[in-house]
DNA sequence: CATGAATGAGACTTCATTCAT
DNA sequence: AATGAATGAAGTCTCATTCAT
């Protein structure tokens, strides 16, 4: 029964991490409040600050990547699966326009934890799942006729990223920005633009 | 005579901001040590730690905004002057990989001093300049038929932010990315393909 | 049972206070040291080092106050009352000759606390309490005839206050003095002296 | 032509000490700012804080003792002096209510500087002169036949004491007392009453 | 298991004092 | 003689971590 307690102080923490942008600044006693327990609770489960939001970060990611590996396998053709890729991350940014770093895999967001070897190794492991689903992704859009030449490994993380930046600046400018619908549209014809003969 | 030690802290302040990544876990006395001043002085010049890291990334960023718009004084035809901005853009990401953010003038990146009201004024003002600068590099690229149209505010924020994304994934990834020159061409090519008709 | 480990750095302050004489010159880590516990406790129980030394002033006056009320209900007749009176301030000022300003619930002693607003108001209850007791005091000295007429507040308040000196400078000037007990006689006979026809 | 400058420095310190009651908070910048002149000024004529301070209390009561004998010179009759030593102490009251102790020379109040031996030996000097003063004036009421018998020390210390407290108590609590013209009667019969037959 | 009172290392900040100008 | 920039010792306060209950 401590998968559940577990859990609860993920979700408390990244909560704060949302929220903070910093992480040498949240408090343990905010993360055992907001997960409602006792500040000395957290530390039955964690060895250290330092442990729980590493952890937590990587249990975010997790989550991600389950998530998206499900539905990838439920969509079959590029253009849905690519539209619901952009949703989802739109959404998560909605959330927090801070996390963009985090959502995009920006290693530099994990140099806290990292300090412990452990999570080095950890996030790299995650970050290679993440690109195997990207590949994937982009390898629908050839196998489809979209995209003629299979693009190199650098090609389609810069026309991934560029999607995903295109999201963000609609996020950060709304005023400035087509319409919610619409800059999915953007979004994925920048895809295809950069990735295009 | 006070300026060349403030600018000594700011000096000091910034290498901290570029190695941790996290402002809340910078010391006042680190501040101090790496300027070579005593721990006091710092509190001549500025009221708080925090001032201290805001007023520095504001200094950064002046003394960034204050070079490129002289280079793009100096540089007449947009390509030269694109491919000065990136290799500019390169070189800062080289000396420090978690300053993505602050490069890109993402707004969370000064969400710590930020809580003092009148730094989002100012870094509010120092975005507007630089988006002047950025809008008139497009402007050229235009005004020399390297674009049709002129496009939106967002179309070429995009863009540009896409150009920066390319050279941002070759730093992080340099074994998978083209050579140091070839990804300015790369990026040159984002941006051309992104507005080009 | 947070009580008793507040009142232990009440007890604390106090006895620093007694020595002082001088607010601002306590430190915490002197209060923690005496109370015999750790610094970081003492702001388990208080903000700031200004509250702990306001609360316990404030809480030396209530205690005072307290065990002056009692005795005034024990001790019926005037002159026992008096002299009990007289008594305990001899022995208060015994322990610490500085805290005469205090005794005499000299407004200006609460200066620095006072700082904040609420101290001021809490203290100036305190003071209508001990003024209430004192002039329940004066009343049975008319009551039975020692003094003819009811005095004004002005005048009771001035031959306590008078009485009180009286021991002051007994404490003070001990080789110029009457025997301590004679001192008792002296202060008695100026209460009398000051309200008698 | 130090002595003006020594002069400033005193009258500067003694207006901070009329404000806070609390030697210590008093700040060796704000002494000098009052002065008109730099930090360092204060360094070139005295020693540290603490001599600053304890020096200019010394100069307080010497310039108080020398206009008190010349006043006591020039008013051959007791009740006039009587009057005027009342007069001059309620307005030194009513400059700041904080100096109670100070004004009736209460050896605590200079238990800062104190620390530091050449004052005590000082300030007993000055006290006893203050005393030979006060002394004088008890002398001549009974001269003068006001008082009949020759008042033991620590009677007629008493007595003029709980003169100066009449006043005091006027200055706190000016609603509930008489006149400014009326306490000065209460006061002189204060004095009048305890030493009287 | 769960807690939260207690702790003290360590960070921020102040300010008396120095000293080069 | 006068200054005030520079300093660092020392004080206030925070908060990660422990541990007795």
């Amino acid at each position: 029964m401590t998968a559940p307690k577990k859990n609860l102080i993920y979700e408390a923490a990244l909560s704060l991490v949302y929220e903070s942008n910093d992480f040498s600044s949240i408090k343990v006693a905010d993360i055992a409040d907001r997960a409602g327990i006792g500040k000395g609770t957290v530390y039955e489960y964690f060895q250290s600050k330092e442990q729980v939001i590493g952890e937590a970060l990587l249990y975010m990611w997790e989550q991600a990547l389950e998530s998206f590996a499900l539905f990838l396998e439920e969509n079959e053709g590029f253009k849905e699966a690519y539209y619901g890729f952009l949703r989802n991350f739109k959404m998560q940014l909605g959330k927090n326009r801070h996390i963009y770093k985090l959502l995009t895999m920006n290693p530099a967001s994990f140099s806290v934890p990292a300090a412990i070897e452990a999570f080095k190794f950890r996030f790299e492991e995650m970050r290679e799942k993440y690109f195997a689903l990207l590949e994937k992704l982009a390898a629908r859009s050839v196998s489809e006729g979209i995209i003629k030449d299979f693009p190199s490994r650098f090609d389609w993380q810069t026309a991934i990223l560029s999607s995903l930046t295109c999201i963000y600046i609609h996020q950060h400018f709304p005023d400035e920005s087509p319409g919610e619908e619409a800059v999915l549209d953007k979004a994925y014809a920048v895809y295809v633009k950069l990735l295009g003969d």
